[in-house]
DNA sequence: CTGATATACTCACCGAGTGAGTAATTCGGG
DNA sequence: CCCGAATTACTCACTCGGTGAGTATATCAG
């Protein structure tokens, strides 16, 4: 969805796609050249993105890739649906989501916040739950139910964080690694 | 791992691992049977473990799988393998490895969790270096560094009380879901 | 006696991810 | 002016993780 994304407006290619992943979302993913063709392979044959070969004077063809219409529906759709209350697709998917509605609608940025923040509070009460429910006997279960729970708590406080920080510094400008 | 470590001192079926897996790791993997059966042939093939087809009356034939002398040296360097800084592999396979030391060797647990917190302390400083080393601008992976740092410092806190409530409560007894 | 549950697997398939290789172009330095 | 290193732009082969459905038999409760 990330490298979907990079094609929302302006057309480009997989190499500054990649490249562009790693500049601004290094941190976030890590993205092998390979690993992203493979997925710009699989975002063409789904109908997501379409690619023009661009032949050139010397140098062999280059793809020029450009998001179709439905591309542009599912990843709007993408944008405006939480990730859940797994921590591992909150720091990636649901950063990445805060990248580009930064970029493109960054007035809905709070609002993204705010709602991530009620699906995750939500998991966190549906894993006290089943923390409750298990048997004494299970205790690896427990130790590990029990991680989840401490580091949902965490990312709590985490997306509190990140409202005020963004809401301070409004359109940081990526890009410029 | 966990199944090739389920084969330690007695030999089993396929079947009967994933279900141990489910019934005493069942928060800790979601390991599916058709995974499972995967993951053992590929043991196989590699050599941990080896089979034997026992011919019965009525039924198809079934495998009674045994560690070879090679698994169980793997098996018992990962055991020894403590699991680096990442969240998840301490969730998952720490507490995995937990679970068998508990249960095979329980006067090394103690000193499991002591490693096990020094390399998660390492690894944070390192995350904390990162995450100063970055320019102001990478906006979003500054956001998942941070993340991840809250994360491990949780880890450290779980850790310490894992300790504490291992050895209050030893030999849990597992298996009687 | 019949239908749910338990036993014990197999198969086909997709997505994630790595590492190496290819082939041209540009650019900086001796 | 030429050589080598970096940059641009991509492909291939492979392994691992994971799902969902299907198969076949046996047991057991109502």
């Amino acid at each position: 969805m990330a490298l979907l994304g990079l094609l929302f407006g302006k057309p480009g290619h997989g190499y500054d796609l990649h490249r562009t992943v790693i500049a601004d979302l290094g941190e976030v993913w890590h993205l092998s050249q390979s690993q992203a063709y493979a997925i710009l392979r699989r975002l063409e044959a789904q109908g997501d993105i379409a690619a023009k070969e661009i032949q050139q004077a010397k140098r062999p063809a280059r793809q020029l890739l450009r998001m179709t219409a439905q591309g542009r529906r599912r990843f709007l759709k993408w944008l405006a649906t939480p990730n859940g209350g797994s921590t591992r697709s909150i720091r990636m998917e649901f950063v990445t989501r805060l990248y580009f509605l930064q970029a493109l609608m960054p007035d809905r940025v709070d609002s993204a916040i705010a709602q991530q923040t009620g699906e995750a509070a939500l998991h966190l009460e549906r894993l006290r739950g089943a923390r409750a429910a298990l048997a004494s006997k299970q205790v690896y279960s427990w130790m590990s139910l029990d991680l989840r729970i401490r580091q949902l708590e965490v990312v709590l406080g985490w997306l509190a964080d990140c409202r005020t920080s963004l809401l301070l510094n409004p359109n940081p400008k990526q890009k410029e690694t």
